[in-house]
DNA sequence: ATCGCCATGTTAGCGTCGCTAACTTGTCTT
DNA sequence: AAGACAAGTTAGCGACGCTAACATGGCGAT
């Protein structure tokens, strides 16, 4: 885990000066991609944590730097998350994405592929999910954060507008239906994610409910 | 805020000692209700600012005691949450129950006044929702927030077994019907609560969501 | 009545955290 | 070669969770 760790000592060697430039390791004094090591010692840590137990301190050990140095890259702690939780979005933007890209656009099959994607993130990254989702007023107000938000939900407006119009409700505002969808395919990957749902009925498969419920809400236009 | 500060002065009056056992003031050096008072104070300060940002100091300051006070009436300050989700769970029990009980049991219209009032609950305390639903291990694997949780969710199946039943379906486990009904309700109130969807569609009325899906997932049984 | 026990308060202090100030290093431009 | 500036460092502030050791005073036993 923490293999990045090395004792700065003495900064005898300062001839390897030209070898790595912004790359990987440090080259003496400096560190040379901090501000990439500090988003990944984060998205580790939160991973493992969890997004409220994270400290600056604990990315800075990973890093190798002193608790200090973070603070000429990021603001501060909010700032460092904001990095990660763009990341995140962008990776659940991928993932529903590429998950309905096999099946014809505005398709059943489409729409909860999509779905199943999003609870496939949530699921695999559960700490991710909640940084983007949980409550962090300084995080969800910024103006990258909205955006990126926003872009994950035309993912779904899209193949929500298509769906309608193959059904011959072309025209229709498609807003509804897709809260509709989100809502529910939200509250599965929460249930699911944050435990409530395992110990209420152990062994319950999440996809289901996506299938059996999205097909009822979909049926229901 | 903090009224009930008042200085000791001379222990003169241990007359009324009969009066005010556990009831409000303190009498004196000692608090006399401190742990309801902590309690209390975690509740408004929660509900203030959200479960992570609370503090025991501030809890402290509210009740009018030392930071180390606290700790004679809980082990740490997961325990006091604890006792703080206790009582959000008895809270939503009540809220769902209540709103319930005037429709007839097993008709439509109680399971969807059940999951508006769910709905109710996480719009009024945001902060209570997020505690009991968000993650926090130390405390959601405590028995006694466990044993509250499954006793709310008893609620739902009771409702969804008896709407079963007089649909013809007696004898069928009632639990996909009520995850599926669980996760549409509990998706719209996490939305709601932190934010996203008013951001991606302002002015939305999440109860509508419910009304419309929660049609569609019990027309589909 | 009084006396002592011990529950419940206090102060003092440890280690950690987020963050800032002031200094140092070394890279890159000129 | 010089020196400006980016990017590190150490030192330190105030707040926090929590503990240890001490103080107080309500209560039951005598």
């Amino acid at each position: 885990m923490a293999e990045l760790q090395q004792e700065a000592g003495k900064p005898s060697e300062k001839a390897k000066k030209e070898t790595a430039k912004k790359e990987s390791g440090r080259r003496g004094y400096h560190h040379g991609n901090l501000r990439e090591a500090l988003i990944e010692a984060a998205e580790a840590l939160i991973a493992e944590r969890g997004p409220d137990s994270f400290t600056m301190a604990d990315a800075c050990r990973h890093a190798g730097v002193s608790t200090a140095a973070p603070y000429r890259h990021f603001e501060d702690r909010n700032a460092l998350l904001e990095a990660v939780c763009m990341r995140a979005f962008e990776g659940l933007a991928e993932a529903t994405g590429s998950a309905k890209a096999p099946f014809e656009e505005g398709s059943e099959e489409a729409i909860l592929a999509g779905g199943k994607a999003y609870l496939g993130f949530a699921l695999e990254n559960p700490a991710r999910f909640r940084l983007m989702f949980g409550r962090n007023p300084d995080i969800k107000s910024r103006p990258n954060v909205e955006m990126a938000g926003r872009l994950c939900f035309q993912n779904l407006l899209q193949s929500v507008l298509a769906y309608l119009a193959a059904r011959g409700h072309a025209g229709e505002d498609p807003m509804p239906l897709a809260l509709r969808l989100w809502s529910l395919v939200h509250g599965v990957a929460n249930l699911a994610i944050d435990g409530p749902m395992d110990i209420i009925a152990p062994g319950n498969n999440p996809e289901a409910i996506i299938e059996a419920s999205g097909r009822a809400i979909l049926a229901a236009v």
